[in-house]
DNA sequence: CTTGCATATGTAGAATACATAGGTATAATA
DNA sequence: TATTATACCTATGTATTCTACATATGCAAG
């Protein structure tokens, strides 16, 4: 995942609940995935090809993701991805649990 | 670094930021930077020994911190980190970086 | 009809950071 | 005296991600 001009870092580990979340609006292709990702972002989130599908497999490996070869509205073929009941628990954890660490964060950022 | 009992995926990248914030409050020596950060966040982060001092090497190889031995207030001998003007400038980036990322991946989760 | 672009999927190799697990040594306390 | 808390350190393994590359299709412009 890249940052326009910024570092990456911190996105670590987010991927993959960036990806159940978008997928969990509803069926989508890899491609527009990370279109979505960029868009929502502002621009500030620009998920790379080689971050973006290994990360899709990975995702269909642990069963929170499954994929199915469809028609995109343009016609062409594209692996369209659906959250399964795994996932969408997976993706209530990782939520739960990325606002712990920022509140975390934020309450050591704002120490004096 | 360690969440009680969660995932830990999120800190990435996060370790270098936060303990140049724990220096940033005064000068301080390794150890007493782990437990300032666990007493902060109450308990959720506890960063382990093998995480703090190869990241406090680091930092200081970049220039961020510089080291100093000296007695801790129980008379042991410790070495106390102090922030560099570019460890200040580095943190501050940081900073910005990090209200922006999670800024941006709450525009995500809060999508529908 | 062919050139180029956006779309769409994928892998190999390297970099990075972090965790695990081990080690040393001293002061305090039981 | 033995154990616990303090305080430092490194070697190794692993997971994630980036970079770079490879392949292929639909469509529009010329």
């Amino acid at each position: 995942m890249i940052m326009s001009e910024q570092k990456t870092e911190f996105l670590k580990g987010t991927l993959d609940m960036l990806v159940l979340k978008v997928v969990a609006l509803g069926p989508v292709h890899g491609y527009a995935i990370s279109q979505r990702i960029q868009q929502i972002s502002r621009d500030l989130f620009q998920v790379q090809q080689g971050s973006l599908y290994p990360a899709l497999h990975r995702l269909e490996d642990r069963g929170w993701l499954s994929a199915e070869w469809r028609q995109t509205e343009t016609g062409r073929e594209a692996k369209f991805y659906t959250l399964t009941r795994k996932g969408r628990k997976q993706l209530e954890a990782e939520m739960r649990s990325w606002e712990q660490v920022s509140e975390a964060v934020f309450l050591i950022l704002r120490t004096e």
